[in-house]
DNA sequence: CTCAATTCCTATTTGTATACTATGATTATA
DNA sequence: TATAATCATAGTATACAAATAGGAATTGAG
């Protein structure tokens, strides 16, 4: 039951990159500081956020990441479910490929759905705005988005 | 984000033995039968529910195992923890001995902790009589628990 | 007192996923 | 043309999941 380093890694990574904001992308190596994680690792992590549509990338020299959107666009459960894959507890819940053929006599599986639509709550209404807000509001901070 | 076989199989365990009880100790081989999981796998599992003091066992011809106590004393939560470890999504999150010397700083710690709370939020506020209960108004069944 | 049924205990196996690292090609700017 | 970056793909070590296997100890029944 844990989230995997590569949905906190991507979550830290759009904040990041929401955080530090300035219009320019920004490369790899300064979120790779910030965030003690490799860059190699994070290349490999925000390849799949390209591909989404939730980051724009820049080659070459002056190049860099940015997001394509505010950060009130995108919820931690997109990025969560982009980089996890599916939040469900248990297989059977995920889509019609792992049908169970006990489900209508499986006395668990309600109790399954319960917690699939608690986490699904939390995590689909939080927004990386509130993230950030959240945070300034802790420390007294006031950055940028 | 998985429960594993451990802590589903417990839980189909527990209950399988809360829905048969007759007085009388059960033999894993029933279970085995109605639930499809081999006896070997049962009996690693039952040993830490045993451990715990849930589940009574008994040796020998005529030998099985019951409940220790009744189908609402006992929490998905307390069962899940004690097979699958803690429930926490993050490890940062479980006692003291994973602290992250980032947390003071960390911008997802809270969003951590909200989905944490969710998960026992669910788990704790259900009991095997819970499920039992809601399985019979669902299907019209009426098992003596 | 022995047999069969059962729990109890410990090891071993197999497969898969996690968490990376490594190498090199491609692209853009100065 | 040099440099800095993304992009693409492959490789690797480790740990965990999900069991299986073998046998010792215990109990009740006949």
């Amino acid at each position: 039951m844990k989230i995997s380093t590569k949905g906190r890694y991507a979550l830290r990574l759009m904040l990041d990159l929401a955080i530090n904001n300035t219009g320019e992308f920004i490369p790899l190596k300064l979120v790779s500081e910030r965030q003690d994680i490799s860059v190699k690792y994070l290349e490999q992590i925000i390849t799949v956020l390209v591909k989404a549509g939730y980051v724009r990338g820049l080659r070459g020299s002056k190049g860099g990441y940015k997001l394509a959107g505010k950060p009130e666009d995108y919820t931690v459960g997109m990025i969560l479910r982009l980089t996890e894959g599916s939040l469900a507890p248990v297989a059977c819940l995920e889509g019609d490929t792992n049908y169970c053929e006990r489900a209508d006599e499986c006395i668990t599986l309600g109790l399954w759905k319960e917690l699939y639509e608690a986490i699904n709550n939390v995590v689909d209404n939080t927004t990386l705005a509130d993230l950030i807000e959240r945070y300034n509001d802790k420390i007294g901070n006031d950055y940028c988005i």
